[in-house]
RNA sequence: GGGGCUGUGGCGCAGUUGGGAGCGCGCCUGACUGGCAGUCAGGAGGCCACGGGUUCGAAUCCCGUCAGCUCCA
């Protein structure tokens, strides 16, 4: 057997199979193409799920490829297992081989035997098979094909060896390759089998057979084109080929390892604890580069929280092994040295790679930073309360995630290591708790809660035939009137209610859209229409206010929408799918929308991205919108097929779900999206688009507001009106008002410094003057009087100075200023004991009426008769007298 | 959309029951000094995010606005 790199494992497997005549198709990403079920591509059949299923026909009916895979949950692998084990990865290649209804068991078996024992040259001895228990068929191939013993090929029940797609769909027994690696590798028990979970038994190539359809009773009928779906990890089989007993020792991860090394300064297998932070962050690196190239941006939720979650856990372990400064870059960098040969979209994403997992990097040393020493306090605080028992609240974890980011795993982490225990039963309730808070605001504010069943009889009776794309006036038949949701005779004037009609201008509110305002006038009725919705497809409610007369089922009406309304909103819309392609341009392709409004006097646009807009990109936005409104280019509407649609590159939402037949809004060479909501017929039109606001919804997610035509004119209008009053105001022209107000800013600043340093002199003439007239009171040296026109601030100085000439005493000065008292004392700390300047001060207030307070050395007041300021200053002594103890 | 936390010199932060705006780093000046963050002395630099309110008095308490972080939807 020779030593095979990785990457001439996974060149000799395409190789081998190509041979075989199976067409290589390249890696599909990591974000299934149209599987909102699931999160993360996890297998190599997940790109040919419609080629088994029959709904998506390919020109091979053999299949080759190695795919990138991530596992972060589920009972095969554990975000928390990483690290510890040998094999346990979350991103990983998969090797695998496919038929659609070409060979079957048969081929299957010839192939993986051949690979395997031929082509690598395993040792054929060490090589076992498991079955499921009642493929005889299987059983018999294995002995016929490969030459294995009876006691070599084992039966093994439903749990191992029968693989299902779902709950229904293709499904079938399923057969492994596996290799005795000898007892010195493993659990190394004597009763160790190929059942044993360790490793000595390495399961090296899952083939499944799928043979059957269950239905939803759970019968099982056979597939008349049975199938062929194989996976092989490649870091095992490298680890095989190389003769290493863990995959983190293939050249595939070790190069990682080292890297690791070389940033931390320790050696790879010198310390068992610093062992699994090194397979943790070479794992999570991988994950992380791949994920970020697959323009998966860090979020707080799905993926993207999925993708935080693995990239703070790998800055966890950089940390345990002293890593405190970035060193993430660094890795996914060498990741890309490593994998960019075999998957070229890397190289492509090298330098946004590096600068997300820097943002990220930095952004979680700030939330820890923050964060731990709350937790370690927590913890200690319960530790000193409860010993060795110490148990942390439901709450006061919940806290800690929910206000201050700190991840669960992290916490539990820390926990295990501080030996305390959590409750999170308690941070379940708390978070049920937040989750009901949330969804209870949703309904009590948001739009109609599921949908009326009188709608649902509507969608099967009427379909209203939408007219508006080119006109804002039909005749139509009323087809129903409604009230509260349910069927009503008529509706009277002063009324309000719903109206279906068989055919309609009025757009319903979607994709962001408000609904179309207007009219509906019949020879006996008018109605105000407040608003348009759609419930349902097919169905169009328009919300009336009767006017005039009544409104009835059968009536011949005019429907006319409120054109000036409908014209800006699209202007707005068309504007919104210009904003989209512009940010994508400016900003990058990761640019994804995730929420939009566009109404008559706004649009209001969100989007992923991954920090705050600078002023030069809103400027360039802005700027080049604004280009494309100046070339007037036209905006084309055409129906085609989905699949045609997105081959032209038009942007579809993700989840949303779409007709065969869809509408493709398009701006030539700068956007196109699908789109059914209403356009402007060119760019032109617009007229002017401003941007008047940009903020944060979310971590991730920006939002961008704007207006158009006469109101973004309106709004620079008024900019510029505030300019010119604030310009006169200033007595400078427009232009020169920043510089205007600095030079006013700086002279205000000198003029405030001087009143200070005048003042500084005149307490000093001041104190001369006091000190002079200072009392003697049982022995304490007392210091008062007024000082006129000085605020809190200067009191405090000159009592200050006071307080510093006399070394000990007591001092008290009071000034006017308006109708306004103040009071400053001091007590030298020699007599705090015996006088409290507080007391003192709130004494000497009262009289001229107010009051006051402080510390013992130092206190304030204030008072609203400047007239007893100076029968208050008499009575100092006689005071003090009565407060000395 | 809803909740929680945070906005204090250039940067990082502290600021106890409301009562003198501070610390570290950086910056400036001077002196000393052949050393890895040199030492010593002195200094400049703050609308304590913004706007209201309560109070004799607010960085501190209350309300609102804005911004950032974070969780939920």
């Amino acid at each position: 057997m020779r030593r095979l790199t990785g990457a001439e494992t996974r060149e000799r497997f395409l190789r081998f199979f190509e041979r075989n005549g199976h067409t290589t198709v390249p890696s599909s990403s990591l974000v299934p193409a149209d599987d909102p079920t699931l999160l993360f591509t996890n297998a190599g059949m997940v790109q040919f799920k419609g080629v088994f299923l029959g709904t998506d026909p390919r020109p091979y009916r053999r299949a080759t490829t190695v795919q990138k895979c991530l596992r972060v949950s589920g009972k095969h692998n554990d975000l928390e297992n990483v690290g510890r084990t040998a094999r346990h990865h979350t991103f990983f290649e998969m090797l695998g081989n496919f038929s659609f209804g070409d060979y079957f068991k048969e081929g299957a078996i010839e192939f993986g035997w051949e690979f395997l024992a031929k082509e690598l040259g395993l040792p054929e001895d060490r090589l076992w098979a498991t079955i499921y228990k009642d493929d005889d068929e299987a059983f018999k191939l294995w002995q016929k094909i490969a030459g294995l013993p009876e006691d070599r090929v084992v039966r093994l029940g439903e749990k191992d060896n029968f693989w299902a797609m779902g709950d229904t769909g293709p499904c079938g027994p399923c057969s492994e390759l596996i290799i005795d690696q000898g007892p010195t590798i493993g659990c190394g028990r004597p009763t160790c089998s190929i059942e044993c979970g360790c490793d000595r038994y390495l399961e090296l190539w899952n083939l499944v057979f799928m043979q059957y359809n269950r239905d939803a009773s759970g019968t099982l009928a056979p597939l008349p084109k049975p199938s062929i779906d194989t996976g092989a990890g490649l870091e095992r089989i490298a680890a095989v080929c190389q003769g290493v007993g863990s995959n983190f020792e293939t050249d595939l991860i070790r190069p990682l390892i080292a890297t690791v090394e070389g940033l931390s300064l320790k050696a790879y297998g010198s310390d068992e604890k610093h062992d699994v932070s090194m397979r943790v962050i070479a794992d999570h690196a991988r994950a992380v580069a791949f994920l970020l190239a697959d323009g998966i941006l860090p979020n707080n939720e799905g993926r993207g929280y999925v993708l935080r979650r693995i990239l703070r856990r790998g800055l966890r372990h950089g940390r345990l092994l002293g890593l405190d400064g970035p060193f993430l870059a660094t890795m996914t960098d060498k990741v890309i040295d490593l994998m960019a040969d075999a998957y070229p979209e890397l190289e492509g994403n090298r330098a946004h790679v590096a600068r997300l997992a820097r943002i990220e990097e930095d952004r979680f040393g700030h939330l820890l930073r923050e964060a731990l020493p709350r937790l370690y306090d927590v913890i200690q605080k319960v530790k000193g309360q409860e010993g060795d028992r110490a148990l942390l609240p439901g709450q006061k974890l919940f806290e800690l995630y929910d206000t201050y980011g700190l991840p669960r795993d992290l916490i539990s982490e820390i926990a295990i290591e501080q030996s305390v225990e959590c409750d999170w039963d308690g941070f379940e309730v708390e978070l049920k708790n937040q989750q009901e808070k949330s969804r209870a605001h949703l309904k009590a504010f948001g739009e109609v809660q599921g949908v009326a069943p009188a709608y649902r009889e509507l969608a099967k009776a009427t379909r209203t035939i939408f007219q508006g794309y080119d006109r804002l006036e039909a005749e139509a038949t009323v087809a129903e009137v409604l009230s509260d949701g349910a069927p009503v005779e008529r509706i009277d004037a002063g009324q309000e209610g719903e109206v279906v009609l068989d055919t309609t201008p009025f757009y319903a509110e979607a994709g962001g859209q408000v609904g179309d305002t207007g009219l509906i006038r019949g020879d006996v009725v008018l109605a105000e229409v407040l608003d348009t919705k759609r419930p349902l497809q097919g169905v169009i409610l328009h919300r009336v206010r009767v006017k005039r007369g009544e409104l009835r089922r059968g009536q011949r009406v005019l429907a006319r929408v409120d054109g000036d309304r409908r014209g800006t909103t699209v202007k707005n819309h068309t504007a919104t799918h210009l904003v989209h392609a512009a940010l994508r341009q400016i900003l990058g392709d990761h640019v994804r929308q995730e929420g939009s409004l566009v109404a008559p006097d706004r649009l209001r646009f969100d989007f992923r991205h991954y920090g705050p807009l600078s002023s030069i990109e809103i400027d360039r936005i802005e700027g080049l919108v604004n280009e494309k409104l100046w070339a007037n280019l036209p905006v084309l509407v055409e129906e085609m097929g989905l699949e045609e649609a997105l081959a032209k590159g038009a942007l579809a939402f993700f989840g949303d779900k779409y007709g065969d037949e869809v509408r493709v809004v398009s701006v030539p060479d700068f956007s196109i999206e699908l789109c059914g909501g209403t356009h402007t017929k060119a760019t032109g039109e617009i007229g002017l688009f401003n941007i008047s606001h940009e903020t944060g919804v979310a971590a991730g997610i920006r939002r961008i507001e704007a207006l158009t035509g006469p109101g973004a004119f309106q709004r620079l209008k008024h900019v510029e009106e505030v300019l010119h009053e604030s310009a006169d105001r200033l007595k400078a022209k427009a232009l020169e008002v920043p510089e205007k107000v600095d030079r006013l800013f700086d002279s205000t600043r000198a003029l405030e410094r001087e009143v200070q340093q005048l003042r500084a002199k005149l307490g000093m003439g001041i104190a001369e003057e006091l000190l002079k007239r200072a009392a003697d009171v049982s022995g304490v040296t007392v210091v008062s009087g007024r000082a006129e026109g000085f605020d809190h601030r200067a009191l405090r100085e000159l009592a200050d100075r006071l307080r510093d000439k006399i070394g000990s005493g007591v001092t008290i000065v009071g000034s006017s200023s308006g109708d306004r008292v103040s009071w400053v004392a001091t007590v030298t700390p020699d007599l705090t004991s015996r006088i409290h300047a507080g007391a003192l001060v709130k004494e000497v207030a009262a009289i001229t009426g107010g009051s006051g307070g402080g510390r013992a050395d130092l206190a304030e007041a204030g008072g609203k008769y400047p007239e007893k300021l100076d029968q208050a200053l008499r009575l100092v002594p006689e005071l003090v007298k009565r407060l000395l103890t």
